[in-house]
DNA sequence: TTTAAATAGTACAATATCAGTCCTATTTAA
DNA sequence: TTAAATAGGACTGATATTGTACTATTTAAA
């Protein structure tokens, strides 16, 4: 059903959690606390998302994880593309040359442009829009992909 | 990587492919064969289409498959329902109750503004679209989410 | 210097999903 | 009556995902 991974799920519950408190280090025990979410499901979420630059470490005793960058300048798309890789609705999308129909399917620019718009609308959501459940929402009947 | 199946990736090849002749009726075998898929494929991407009503079935001899509606009236989202169920982007933006933390998750309305979104894109690229591999393009630079 | 708290990295088993195939029943034109 | 087709379901192997566990490393503080 154009899923994401239960992980990237987590993954935005986490962050839109950390986002409440941009500043403050948490552990990775205090963040399984806060969003009812196991401990070792947070860590593995925790640990792949630093690795992107969106979340910083401190390793050691009161060590934890923080935001990198400011809730506002954090977008779904990149937490998505943190965890799952390059946003794309299908393998030709995103890897040229792994498809075997490819040199006979018309339809390879025509998905690209579609994960194109669809990451595009995903990257007008941040993070701090997430930490306001009701406003201000997406205006979805003032939304439109305009053809050239 | 926020993929459709490999199923649903196949069922818009199909039906692009039997967009170029919307009147014909076209065998599982034919369609296999112009598309280069395995014919057993092709036969059960078309099976569960044909429920959906996009397609539409004769059987018997000389019996076969065409499109139901035509192609600039059948949508890249319709497709991708058809295949996969509804288009939501987590559980619980299609299917309330069944995540154990939605009472204390607020990210629940903003899931479901996004799957909108995104389901919005894909509402407007059409069959007809698909079968112009170059023109009419989606212009992405003119695409944008608009707030309220 | 030692200890405890914490992350980093890797590996692994269980589970779920998906893809692809095949078989039988039914329908229909010739 | 026969052959060509789809309908429907069942099955299996492959793949991906999930959740967990284990060990090494780092760091603050006693």
């Amino acid at each position: 059903m154009l899923r994401l991974s239960k992980l990237t799920d987590y993954a935005i519950v986490v962050m839109t959690d950390m986002a409440d408190e941009p500043e403050t280090v948490f552990s990775a025990a205090e963040l399984a606390g806060r969003t009812h979410l196991e401990q070792p499901t947070v860590a593995k979420v925790l640990k792949a998302l630093t690795k992107s630059g969106l979340i910083r470490s401190y390793r050691g005793a009161n060590g934890g994880y923080r935001l990198g960058p400011q809730p506002r300048n954090i977008s779904v798309a990149q937490i998505i593309s943190a965890m799952e890789g390059p946003i794309g609705m299908t393998e030709c999308s995103v890897h040229e040359g792994l498809c075997a129909q490819e040199a006979v399917c018309t339809t390879r620019s025509n998905w690209r442009r579609i994960s194109q718009a669809v990451e595009m609308a995903l990257n007008d959501v941040t993070l701090q829009d997430m930490t306001q459940p009701m406003v201000p929402p997406i205006d979805i009947r003032r939304m439109r992909v305009v053809r050239g």
